[in-house]
RNA sequence: GCCGUUGUGGCGGAAUUGGCAGACGCGCUGGACUCAAAAUCCAGUUCCUUCACGGGAGUGUGGGUUCGACCCCCACCGACGGCACCA
């Protein structure tokens, strides 16, 4: 009887459910392992055939880990709230609760039919009142904390999304959205703002203790963006006002040559003198009328005008002029900067437009573009002959002496824009009052429900449709006092920065979840999932996992030990799936016609997990026909154990047995699953040509395969006597002293190239075997007419013998 | 422009610490089985050259270190990803 996998992934998946197979054991006296997914958005396409990818490896090591008799906490859940449903909920005229469900519904099914282990019981959701109780209770004590606070900010204002929203940072690209592509704007909007930046310190720092991949930590660096400098004062001339700048090269200050402010900087009405005044108003509305991206990637011509005032370099007394730019940013320091056009490649752009004093202060210069390598400090006063390193120590002592500047520390990372101006997100739990307070909504009154609203369509003034959910939003406290709710709601960030933590103790009503448990599974041990979330949501997670540390909350400063990216699979043309390319593969599609198993197998053998690969379906009928030969190894056409299969062993498959143990083991502990796989193929292949097969060899071969092929490998346990659940079975072990040969062959090389090779005893003595070597037939017909110089003896493997 | 990753047969990929390049799979070729085909099983398959034995070349390119380099060093080229007027 061939193998049937409809009959029998069912079969399984049944037994699995029924028996509460995959219930996370709680036995704190064994070792624990958290292996985990990035939970999906529930969307209404349904799972992408690169989902089962990072699923499946997180299910080979968490059934293996099962096996070594691990408590083994592999969850799953979805991250529900967003805008997609909101839009498609418009668009239908139904409810975003409904559409979630529903997905949700799908998800879940598509999800049990790929045979993952999951423990069901587990699931979280972000939109149920009862787990976003707890991300409201999370956000209530950031407040408390001074971590959560209002402010009236320059915003991504995209005014053509969903009827006008503010969006973060994060979520511009090229200075548009990156949902959608609509034009993003900067205006000044009132906003809820999370300090971020007070964690920025150890959001780099403690980047150094994670097992993560390089390029992802390279990427929160870079977005964290730190800088190390100095602030510099210089006075304005015959005013009071002092000008701060910041600078990573103060070592330059004597090459100083003008001063730059941003257009919206504070000082730049004060001090500018009446007869530009005009031309400053109108070089500031043809700025504020640009996007981001005409500002920056449109624009790399320079602009800027001059205030008519003039400030004085607190190192030399020189008068600098002060012009306004747009190339200075308002966001990011000081919003104002010395320029120095000798060693700074835009001040040295803008310098020759606006014929400005270019004056070098380090020698290795020309005059055709600013030189900023190092060199020997010239025209620098005290500076004169010290290096950059040197230079910049020194005028920074120099600066704090004298009270003109001190060192300082910048970075790119703004605060978090924790507002959405939209209705399916978390409400925020805030009151404004008609006195003017605003109040946290008391914790014992969360979660603050989202209401039900008929229509959710944008309030149209910017406000999120909240604003119309009249009922709700009017509060009266216990003395009369009238006051209204917060209408804007958390983005979808907020969910998936702490869902980790909810999987440990899921219905807990007292608290995130309960410490013991807290401590017993401590931090993730393998977290899989795309690279498109290295900066978003992996940098949100840490920034309030380190928050819940300090507040004593859990007991890891770090959430994810090690994190592995698995790659994009590509369509079978090498480029990435989409309709448009027609090019997509639909997972179901696959279950149902080569069986869950086969997928599962397929996407680990393709390649390296971490690697993006195309799809093959000439790859994929390949894994269900190897498949197929494990199946008639193992059983007869009746059904029935093959007759081949015997208690006596022979020995022929003994190395390999356990050879394969070692490389499969070792393997899936290192996510390597295509040279595990490939391993097991290798024992089947030398199985075929065996006349006997061990029934103890055949048993561990197939529990080596049943984390990848757990279907199959529990039909075959069965077949193979097993009683129960191959999940728990005890993993096979292999012993060292079976690797070992007794006879090895030899390499034999001359001049570095392969002539021969011997057959030879493994304890051969080394001249013995340099002899033999020298004997060979190969190798004297290669040395006859040279003089041999010196011989390389690699013990076991190889001799190369060098002569001219 | 800067940073990171990466480059191996017709294709996906493998190669522990610097020691037989191409494991395993796909595809292709041949054989067995079959009336025949499919499926299956077995064998072969880097390229050039040779009837063959054999010889030569070969891991993006050019150089270097070494008895020996896919692996280490220098320079360059291509692909992918990120950042980008961040002072």
């Amino acid at each position: 009887m061939s193998y049937q996998h409809k009959d029998i992934e069912q079969k399984w998946q049944d037994f699995w459910a029924k028996n509460a197979t995959f219930k996370t054991g709680e036995d704190t006296s064994k070792p624990k392992f958290y292996a985990l997914d990035m939970f999906p958005f529930p969307s209404g396409q349904g799972l992408h055939v690169g989902h089962p990818e990072g699923y499946t490896a997180t299910d080979i090591v968490s059934r293996m880990k099962r096996s070594q008799g691990f408590n083994v906490l592999h969850p799953m859940g979805f991250d529900a709230f967003g805008l997609p449903t909101e839009q498609y909920a418009m668009k239908t005229g139904r409810f975003p609760a409904d559409i979630t469900k529903e997905n949700v519904a799908n998800f879940r099914k598509q999800m049990q039919t790929l045979g993952l282990s999951y423990d069901w019981d587990r699931e979280v959701n972000t939109t149920d009142p009862k787990y976003y109780k707890w991300t409201q209770w999370i956000f209530e004590q950031l407040y408390k904390k001074g971590l959560a606070y209002e402010d009236k900010i320059m915003v991504n204002w995209a005014p053509d999304l969903m009827g006008g929203t503010v969006v973060a940072n994060e979520e511009v690209i090229d200075g548009k959205t990156e949902r959608g592509g609509f034009p993003v704007y900067r205006v000044p909007m009132r906003q809820w703002v999370l300090k971020i930046t007070a964690y920025a310190d150890r959001l780099i720092d403690d980047l150094e203790g994670l097992d993560w991949p390089e390029s992802i930590k390279e990427q929160q660096r870079n977005w964290i963006g730190r800088s190390i400098g100095a602030s510099v004062f210089f006075d304005v001339e015959n005013a009071q006002d002092k000008i701060e700048v910041f600078t990573t090269r103060p070592d330059t200050l004597f090459g100083a040559s003008y001063v730059v402010l941003s257009p919206e900087h504070a000082l730049v009405d004060q001090i500018a003198t009446d007869d530009n005044k005009d031309a400053i108003e109108a070089y500031r509305k043809e700025i504020a009328s640009k996007s981001d991206l005409e500002r920056t990637d449109l624009n790399k011509d320079k602009s800027g005008i001059f205030t008519g005032a003039y400030a004085i370099n607190p190192v030399n007394g020189e008068k600098l002029p002060i012009w306004i730019a747009d190339y200075v940013l308002a966001s990011y320091g000081t919003g104002a900067i010395m320029a120095v056009p000798a060693h700074d490649t835009r001040d040295f752009e803008f310098a020759e437009k606006f014929d400005l004093t270019i004056k070098p202060v380090i020698e290795g210069g020309t005059n055709e573009e600013a030189y900023t390598g190092d060199g020997t400090h010239i025209n620098s006063g005290f500076l004169d002959g010290m290096d950059k390193a040197t230079a910049i120590a020194t005028m920074i002592d120099w600066l704090e002496e004298h009270d003109r500047g001190h060192k300082q520390v910048n970075f790119r990372l703004r605060d978090w824009i924790f507002s959405r101006q939209r209705y399916w997100g978390e409400p925020i739990p805030v009151i404004h009052w008609e006195d003017g307070e605003s109040t946290l909504v008391p914790e014992d009154q969360l979660p603050l429900e989202l209401p039900y609203m008929e229509d959710i369509k944008p309030s149209g003034n910017g406000e999120s449709p909240l604003a119309n959910a009249t009922e709700w939003l009017a509060v009266e406290d216990e003395n009369g006092r009238k006051g209204l709710r917060e209408t804007n709601t958390m983005p979808q960030w907020a969910g998936s920065s702490w869902y980790f933590l909810r999987y440990i103790d899921p219905t807990n009503d007292d608290a995130i979840a309960a410490p013991e448990k807290l401590n017993y599974w401590g931090n993730v041990d393998l977290y899989i999932g795309g690279q498109e979330h290295a900066v978003l949501h992996l940098l949100y997670a840490r920034f309030w996992h380190k928050f819940l540390y300090d507040l004593g909350v859990v007991p890891t400063s770090e959430p994810f030990q090690k994190l592995v990216n698995q790659g994009m699979i590509l369509g079978e043309n090498h480029e990435k799936m989409s309709k448009s390319k027609g090019n997509v593969v639909n997972p179901d599609d696959i279950v149902n016609e080569y069986g869950a198993d086969t997928l599962r197998m397929y996407e680990m053998f393709m390649g390296p997990l971490e690697q993006s690969i195309a799809w093959s379906e000439d790859g994929l009928s390949g894994s269900r026909r190897w498949l197929d030969r494990v199946w008639r190894m193992i059983v007869d056409e009746d059904g029935h154990l093959n007759a081949n299969i015997t208690t006596e062993n022979d020995g022929t498959l003994t190395k390999s047995y356990h050879q394969t143990v070692k490389k499969v083991t070792n393997d899936f502990e290192g996510l390597r699953f295509n040279t595990a796989i490939s391993q097991l193929m290798v024992f089947v292949n030398d199985a075929y040509k065996a006349e006997k097969l061990p029934l103890e060899y055949i048993k561990g071969f197939v529990q080596l395969l049943a984390p990848v092929a757990p279907h199959m490998g529990e039909e075959l346990w069965q077949i193979l006597g097993g009683t129960d659940t191959i999940a728990f079975v005890a993993w096979p072990t292999y012993d060292e002293s079976q690797l070992v040969e007794n006879e090895v062959e030899v390499v034999l090389q001359v001049n570095g190239k392969v002539r021969s090779k011997i057959t030879v005893a493994a304890d051969i003595a080394g001249d013995e075997l340099e002899k033999l070597a020298l004997a060979d037939e190969a190798i004297q017909k290669q040395v006859a007419d040279l003089t041999v110089r010196k011989v390389i003896n690699i013990k076991g493997k190889l001799i190369n013998i060098v002569a001219n």
